[in-house]
DNA sequence: TAGATTGTTAATCGATTAACAATC
DNA sequence: TAGATTGTTAATCGATTAACAATC
């Protein structure tokens, strides 16, 4: 109703605000003020304000935002508040860290299922999950409800994993392989391609031979 | 000195032009237009033409750009014309599956050294790397003139990790752990937590019970 | 009450896009 | 020459920040 549509940066952002919440949490503080996480951050504390604002009225003048309940909100808007599915395609190194990881997460979000196309990974098992062949994707994807789908696999076969998945229904995936893949606009993808991170992190490096001359205008 | 102090968004999208452009040269073709870059990537042309036009003149007029030369470019701008060094630490799945991606690469980035904190992974191999101790860290990084740091350690290891990372000396942090880490301002550090792409995936979904109406208004 | 901090409006800043002269 | 496309300036759009009344 109020929805203005809310920009890709603020919804970047909420799971960082999460993280810290969480932090403040384990270490059993009641009340955050947009200042503390701002300096936690490195962020204006009126640009957090403003993005929290955009969803409710979550925080007390004077006082701040008590911990507990803004994590409550902030996982409702996620949508991690209910459970929710996921399907990894590709039982690789890759795919076995983000089981792993799955694991001791205490997000609501669970990867259910794991494929691959190849015949020596069918079968095998991850966390307790069998590898199953991509011939039952769409099934498994229906039966359980799954809703999003991580692509681990190499780049060239990613295009055709992106289909099954879009064929199977789900509403977004999230893509390792270096590759770009087209989708229908109802289904969102999100890139997680760290070469590409890697590359971009490279243009910060100062390049041998060139003085650093920041520190000139001082 | 023409140097205007280029946005991060401008440097993010600069990978991605060297993806299509890579993939232009598998297909042999010559030269690519701006419009057509525009097209494959969903962008702007005008974003890509002055997105280039920050580092120099490399289209010709009514032509466009020359796929090989412009690849050149980038990996120049990106400082990926030289080899570019770089250590891990944190020698799981995570870990595995980087050094994996890496010795596929074309990209001149190489991980040369893995480390990790448990007695138990010392002395295994990656892809022919030997994991070495911590106490290595330091010595090895300035012998091989490492520039760059990958830390794919537990969330609670990983501050520890970028502090010795920040005193051995490499410019740039590559963290994987959904921590937020505090390094001096001249190290740069690039996030790469694959929960938070996750959570930020789930922001789209359609909840429950709540149709969509975005098509309203057509 | 005095101090602190929110939610929000207005001001600023920066990034994207449109438009077009230059020119291949 | 006519058509295409760049590099760049100006216009637009959107995101960030400052400021402050409301209020705990």
């Amino acid at each position: 109703m109020k929805q203005t549509k809310i920009s890709e940066a603020v919804v970047r952002r909420l799971p960082i605000y999460l993280q810290v919440l969480n932090e403040m949490l384990n270490r059993e503080v009641q009340t955050i003020s947009s200042q503390d996480l701002g300096l936690k951050l490195d962020l204006n504390p009126a640009q957090i304000r403003k993005d929290l604002a955009y969803f409710g009225e979550f925080g007390r003048k004077g006082v701040g935002y008590d911990v507990v309940y803004l994590i409550e909100k902030i996982r409702q808007i996620l949508k991690v508040d209910q459970t929710i599915k996921v399907a990894l395609v590709g039982a690789g190194n890759l795919g076995h860290a983000l089981c792993n990881y799955n694991k001791y997460s205490k997000d609501n979000m669970q990867i259910t299922a794991v494929f691959d196309i190849h015949p020596n990974k069918i079968g095998t098992s991850i966390n307790n999950l069998k590898v199953l062949p991509m011939s039952k994707l769409t099934q498994t994807v229906a039966e359980q409800k799954i809703r999003i789908g991580i692509i681990t696999v190499p780049a060239f076969e990613a295009q055709n994993v992106a289909n099954q998945f879009v064929d199977a229904g789900v509403e977004g995936i999230l893509n390792f392989a270096p590759a770009i893949l087209r989708v229908p606009d109802e289904v969102r993808i999100q890139n997680a391609d760290f070469t590409k991170e890697l590359l971009s992190l490279a243009y910060y490096l100062v390049r041998e031979g060139e003085a650093q001359n920041e520190s000139d205008l001082d």
